[in-house]
RNA sequence: GGGCGAAUAGCUCAGCUGGGAGAGCGCUUCCCUUACAAGGAAGAGGUCGCAGGUUCGAGUCCUGCUUCGCCCACCA
C-alpha cells in the first residue's frame, strides 16, 4: 500500500501518464464485431484544420468524453470517430496569407502548385487540434481519425454529387448570390452574418425623359445605379397613376430606362419607387425576370466598378463620363457618384439610416449581392424526410426548444448554393465539351480554355475520355469546388465506410448522439440528417444535444481578436485537465450560454485536491489492511452513520445517472460535489475517525471506506478521468477489473436505501451544528474542553443513542441524551428546531448575557408564530388549501409553540 | 419585423408539477486539530427586473412592459 502520497494533487505528474497508459492498453478502441455488448457511437464534429482549441471546443469535447466514458463503464462497445475538416475558405485564406508574406498570390503559383502548398500546410499544422483534444483526455478511437479530403472520403463526396445530379436534385443557375469580394467566392445564405450598421439612405431624382418632373428613388448603395434598368412602382400606388410606361433618364449615365409597375415595391416606404438593378440585388433580379429586362453587371469580382462591361452587356454606346468610375473600388465609386449627383442636382437628400449589411463569416468583408452562375441543390424535396423523422420523434433535440426552430427552418428551406470559386476543396466532378459549345470558352494566355458558361455538363466521378455526344477529347473540368459543408454533410455515414457496406456501418449506424454548438444547427446538423436519410436510408443519430456558447464573465463572446478569449491549454497548464473539464461540465446543461472565468477552474482544482486528500486519508488508514479481505467483508454498516452514507451514495448514483441521461451535466456534477465534499468529507470522514481507533470497529470501518471510495471514484471518472483512475488504481483495481476506465459504473442498490437513517443523521447534524454555534457565539476556542453537554432531540421516537455521535464529532468530553423536563442547572442553551443542546462551561455563564441572548431568540420565535397563526386564522386558507398543507401548518405551529414554551421555561430557571 | 433564451445575495448561478429562498466564489470572525490552509468551523448578506392579473397563498402560473443575449427574415 502506498503511503508516500503527496499532500496536493499534481495533475502534471498524473494526467499525461494516465492518458498514455490508456492509449497503450487500447482502452479507447472499439471492437469491430458484434460481441454481444450493446453499442454506442459518436462521430465528433470535425474541427477545422486551421483551428486551435478554444473554450467552445473544450466544452464540446469534455461533453463528448463524459458520455463515452460513462457508456464504456456501463458495458457498451464504444466507438468515437475523430477527425478534421478541410475547411475550404478558412484554410485557403490562411495559406494565401502565408504566400502574401512571400509576395505571391495563388494565381501566380497556379492551381496545382497552390494545392501542394496547402497540403504541406496541413501536414505541418493540420493535426494540432487533434493533439490538443488528447490533452483534454478524450477517449476517442484514434485509429479511425478521418479527414474530409482523404481519398476514400473524396470518393464518397463525388458519389453523392453524381447521384444527386442523376436524381435531379442539382442544377446550374444564374442567380444573385452572396459574393465575398475579398475571398472572391460565392457563399451560401448561412455563411454570412447579418448586421445593422449606421449608414446613409440616398434619395436620388430620376427625371422623366420628356422633362415633366422626376421620380425620387432611395438607395443605400448608390453606385449600383450604374446598372439600373428600370424604376418600379406598385400598380396600386395612386402617386404614379398614368405615369407607368414613361421613360426616365438615368442620372450621370444618361441611359433611358422605363418606369414599370410591379407588386414588389411597398407604397408605404419612402416614395414607393424602387430602382431596379437586376445584377446586384436578388429582389431586383426577380423584378427583371418578370419584365424581361437586361441585367448588366457593374462590379468585378474583386468589388471594383466595371463600366466597360455595361457597354458590352447593354450593347449600348459607352457614356464617356462613366470612365471616371471604371476600376474604382465600390466605396470609392460610391463617394464619387454621390458627389457627382449632388453637384448636378440629382441628390434630393442623404439621411442617416441603419442599413442591414451582410458580412462574410470568414473575413467580415461586406458582401456584394452579385449575379453569377452557380451550382445549386434543390432542397425542399430532400428536406422532407428530415422533417418527418423529427416530427415522429425518431430524432430528439436537447434542449427541446430547438425542435421547433429546426422545423421552422426546414419548412422554409431555400436552395443551397454549392459552388465556391476557390481551389482548396472537392472539385466539382463536371466536365464540359469545347467542341459542342465553343462559344462557352475563352482561351487564356497560357493557351488553356477558360469556362465562361456552364452548359450540358458531363457529371461523373472520374474524368471522361471523350465527349459522349460528339466524341471530342477537348473536355474542360469545372474549376469550382464544393462548399465545405457539402462534404461535412455526409460525415457520420462516410467516416463509417459509406458508400461501401462495411462492418462499421452495420454495427454503429445510426450513431447515438450528435453534440454540437447552436451555430451549426442549420449549416451542418440539418444537412447530415438529409444526407443520412437519403444515402444510408436511416437517421444519422438518435439525439442531438446542443450545448451552450461559452462567454466570458461579462457575457461577451470569447474572441481572439477582441482579446476576450481564454486559452483552455493555458488553464490546463495551470490547473490540470480534470479541473478544466469539471469547471466546464459543472455548468453544462440546458442553457444557451454560460459565462466562464478562471475562478471557476480554481474551484474545480480545489475540488480535485479535496478528492485527492480524502482518498489519501483512506489510504493512510488502510495501511495495515488486506484489501482482498476488506472487499470480502464488504460494506456492512456499523450503525446509522454507515447506513446514512450508503443511502446518500445511492441517491448520488441515481442523480448522476439521471443527469447524464438527460444531458444535464451540471446536475450530475453538483450531486457529486455535494456528496463528496459535504457528506463524505465534512461529515462521514470526521465521524468515522474515532471508530478507526477502536480495535473492534476498525476493520469494518475500513471495509466501509474502501467500498465507499471505490464507488465514489467510479462515479467521478467520466467527469475527472485522470485523478479518479490514479486513485482507483490504489484502492479499486483487481485482476477482474484492472482499470477504472473499463470498470463497471455504479448502479442503485435499493437494499442500501434507508430513509430512517437519513432522518436520524439529520437530527444528529442539527444537534452538532447547534453545539458548534454555541461555541462560536460564546467564543469558546475549539480546543477548550467542554465538561458537560446534554442533548435533547425533539420529536424523534427512535431510541438510538445520538449522544455518542455528538460527543465524537463535536469533540465533547461528556455528552448525555436527556428527556424533556430534566434540563441541567446553570448551562447554556441553544434551541434548534428539532433539538436543543445545553452546555456547561465553568466560569462562562454570565446570566444576564445569556438571558439577553435567549430573549432575542424568543422574539424571533414569536414573530414566526405570528406569521403561521395569521395564516391559520384565515378562514379561506382552512377551506381551500389542501388538507395536508393545513395539517402541516398546524403541526408547525404546535412545534413553534412547544419551543417557545421550553425557552420561556428555561429563562425562568435562569433567574 | 418574427422566434427563442436570460433577469434571484457583491459576482456566477440552482430553485421539478404554486406553501414562505439555496450553492460556489467573495466578505466577517475563530482555528496551521496528524487527509486536505487549494483546508475546517461559525456568521453577515436578497421588497427573487417592472406593472397588473389568477389564487387562501406567486421567483414559481397568465398578460403587458423594460434591459441584455442568441437565431431567423429580401424591405429599397
Amino acid at each position: 500500500m502506498r503511503t508516500d502520497i503527496p499532500k496536493t494533487y499534481n495533475p502534471h505528474q498524473v494526467e499525461p501518464l494516465r492518458y498514455a497508459w490508456w492509449m497503450e492498453r487500447g482502452d479507447f478502441y472499439a471492437t469491430i464485431a458484434n460481441d454481444g455488448r450493446p453499442r454506442y457511437c459518436i462521430t465528433i464534429p470535425p474541427p477545422n484544420i486551421t483551428g486551435s482549441l478554444h473554450m467552445g471546443h473544450a466544452l464540446n469535447h469534455a461533453i463528448h468524453d463524459v458520455l463515452l466514458r460513462w457508456k464504456r463503464m456501463q458495458g457498451y462497445n464504444v466507438l468515437c470517430v475523430p477527425g478534421t475538416d478541410h475547411a475550404g475558405i478558412a484554410t485557403q485564406n490562411v495559406v494565401e496569407r502565408e504566400l502574401l508574406k512571400e509576395g505571391l498570390t495563388r494565381h501566380q503559383l497556379g492551381r496545382e502548385k497552390f494545392l501542394e502548398r496547402v497540403w504541406q500546410w496541413r501536414e505541418q499544422y493540420g493535426h494540432t487540434i487533434l493533439m490538443q483534444l488528447r490533452k483534454l483526455g478524450c477517449s476517442y478511437d484514434w485509429r479511425y481519425t478521418r479527414f474530409t479530403l482523404d481519398p476514400e472520403y473524396a470518393d464518397a463526396v463525388l458519389e453523392v454529387f453524381v447521384r444527386w445530379w442523376q436524381d435531379g436534385h442539382l442544377y446550374i443557375g444564374e442567380r444573385v448570390i452572396n459574393w465575398c469580394p475579398r475571398c472572391m467566392t460565392a457563399l451560401s445564405d448561412i455563411e454570412i452574418e447579418q448586421v445593422d450598421e449606421p449608414g446613409k439612405l440616398y434619395h436620388i431624382r430620376y427625371p422623366f425623359e420628356d422633362g415633366s418632373g422626376a421620380v425620387v428613388v432611395a438607395t443605400t448603395r448608390p453606385e449600383t445605379m450604374l446598372g439600373d434598368v428600370a424604376v418600379a412602382v406598385n400598380p396600386s400606388d395612386p402617386r404614379y397613376d398614368g405615369l407607368v410606361g414613361k421613360s426616365l433618364i438615368l442620372p450621370l449615365v444618361g441611359r433611358r430606362i422605363p418606369l414599370i409597375a410591379d407588386p414588389y415595391p411597398d407604397p408605404a416606404f419612402g416614395t414607393g419607387a424602387v430602382k431596379v438593378t437586376p445584377a446586384h440585388d436578388p429582389d431586383d433580379f426577380e423584378i427583371g425576370q418578370r419584365h424581361n429586362l437586361p441585367h448588366p453587371t457593374i462590379l468585378n469580382w474583386d468589388g471594383t466598378v466595371n463600366t466597360e462591361r455595361l457597354r458590352d452587356e447593354l450593347n449600348a454606346p459607352h457614356h464617356p463620363y462613366l470612365q471616371r468610375y471604371h476600376g474604382k473600388d465600390r466605396y470609392e465609386a460610391r463617394r464619387l457618384i454621390v458627389a457627382d449627383l449632388e453637384a448636378q442636382g440629382f441628390l434630393e437628400k442623404a439621411e442617416d439610416y441603419s442599413i442591414p449589411l451582410a458580412r462574410c463569416e470568414r473575413c467580415h468583408t461586406v458582401m456584394e449581392p452579385l449575379l453569377s452562375e452557380q451550382w445549386f441543390c434543390r432542397m425542399s424535396e430532400i428536406a422532407q424526410p428530415a422533417i418527418e423523422v423529427v416530427k415522429q420523434g425518431k430524432i430528439r433535440f436537447f434542449p427541446e426548444r430547438y425542435t421547433e426552430m429546426y422545423l421552422q427552418w426546414m419548412e422554409n428551406i431555400r436552395d443551397w448554393c454549392l459552388s465556391r470559386q476557390i481551389w482548396w476543396g472537392h472539385q466539382i466532378p463536371a466536365w464540359y465539351c469545347v467542341a459542342c459549345h465553343p462559344e462557352n470558352f475563352a482561351l487564356t494566355d497560357r493557351g488553356e480554355y477558360r469556362l465562361l458558361k456552364r452548359e450540358s455538363p458531363i457529371v461523373q466521378k472520374s474524368a471522361p475520355d471523350r465527349c459522349p455526344r460528339c466524341g471530342s477529347l477537348q473536355l474542360v473540368r469545372d474549376p469550382d469546388v464544393l462548399d465545405t459543408w457539402f462534404s461535412s454533410a455526409i460525415w457520420p455515414h462516410t467516416v463509417l465506410g459509406w458508400p461501401n457496406d462495411t462492418e462499421e456501418l452495420r454495427l454503429f449506424y445510426p450513431t447515438d448522439v450528435l453534440l454540437t454548438a447552436q451555430e451549426i444547427l442549420y449549416l451542418w446538423v440539418a444537412r447530415m440528417m438529409m444526407t443520412g436519410l437519403y444515402f444510408q436510408g436511416d437517421i444519422p443519430f438518435r439525439e442531438v444535444y446542443i450545448h451552450a456558447t461559452v462567454l466570458n464573465k461579462e457575457g461577451k463572446r470569447m474572441s481572439k481578436s477582441l482579446g476576450t478569449g481564454i486559452d483552455p491549454l493555458e488553464l490546463i497548464a495551470k490547473y490540470g485537465t480534470d479541473a478544466l473539464r469539471w469547471s466546464l461540465l459543472q455548468q453544462a446543461g440546458m442553457q444557451q450560454s454560460i459565462r466562464f472565468y478562471e475562478e471557476r477552474v480554481v474551484t474545480a482544482r480545489n475540488f480535485a485536491n479535496k478528492v485527492w486528500n480524502a482518498t489519501r486519508f483512506v489510504l493512510l488508514n488502510l495501511e495495515d489492511a488486506n484489501l482482498e479481505t476488506l472487499r470480502r467483508i464488504g460494506p456492512q454498516p456499523v450503525d446509522a452513520l454507515d447506513r446514512w452514507i450508503l443511502h446518500r451514495l445511492q441517491h448520488t448514483i441515481q442523480a448522476v445517472d439521471q443527469a447524464l441521461r438527460a444531458y444535464c451535466f451540471d446536475d450530475g456534477a453538483n450531486a457529486l460535489y455535494e456528496f463528496i465534499w459535504s457528506e463524505v468529507c465534512d461529515w462521514y470522514l470526521e465521524a468515522v475517525k474515532p471508530r478507526l481507533q477502536s480495535p473492534t470497529q476498525r476493520q469494518q470501518t475500513q471495509a466501509m471506506l474502501l467500498y465507499l471510495f471505490d464507488q465514489l471514484l467510479r462515479l467521478l471518472h467520466p467527469y475527472m478521468p485522470h485523478i479518479s483512475e490514479e486513485l482507483w488504481q490504489a484502492i479499486g483495481a483487481t485482476p477482474d477489473e484492472p482499470a477504472l476506465i473499463t470498470a463497471r459504473f455504479p448502479e442503485v442498490n435499493p437494499a442500501m436505501c434507508d430513509e430512517s437513517a437519513a432522518e436520524e443523521m439529520a437530527q444528529v447534524f442539527e444537534i452538532i451544528r447547534a453545539i458548534r454555534n454555541l461555541r462560536a457565539e460564546l467564543k469558546i476556542t475549539p480546543g477548550a474542553p467542554i465538561p458537560k453537554a446534554w442533548v435533547h432531540p425533539i420529536g424523534s421516537e427512535s431510541q438510538t443513542r445520538l449522544a455518542p455521535y455528538c460527543a465524537l464529532i463535536a469533540h465533547l468530553a461528556w455528552c448525555q441524551e436527556i428527556v424533556l423536563g430534566t434540563p441541567p442547572e446553570r448551562a447554556l442553551m441553544n434551541p434548534a428546531p428539532n433539538a436543543e443542546v445545553f452546555l456547561t462551561i465553568a466560569g462562562l455563564v454570565d446570566i444576564e448575557r445569556e438571558r439577553a441572548r435567549l430573549q432575542k431568540e424568543l422574539a424571533k420565535l414569536e414573530a414566526e408564530i405570528k406569521q403561521v397563526q395569521a395564516r391559520l386564522r384565515h378562514p379561506q386558507f382552512l377551506e381551500r388549501a389542501k388538507p395536508e398543507v393545513v395539517r402541516e401548518t398546524r403541526t408547525q405551529e404546535q412545534a413553534l409553540w412547544a419551543r417557545h414554551q421550553r425557552l420561556k421555561q428555561w429563562l425562568e430557571q435562569l433567574k
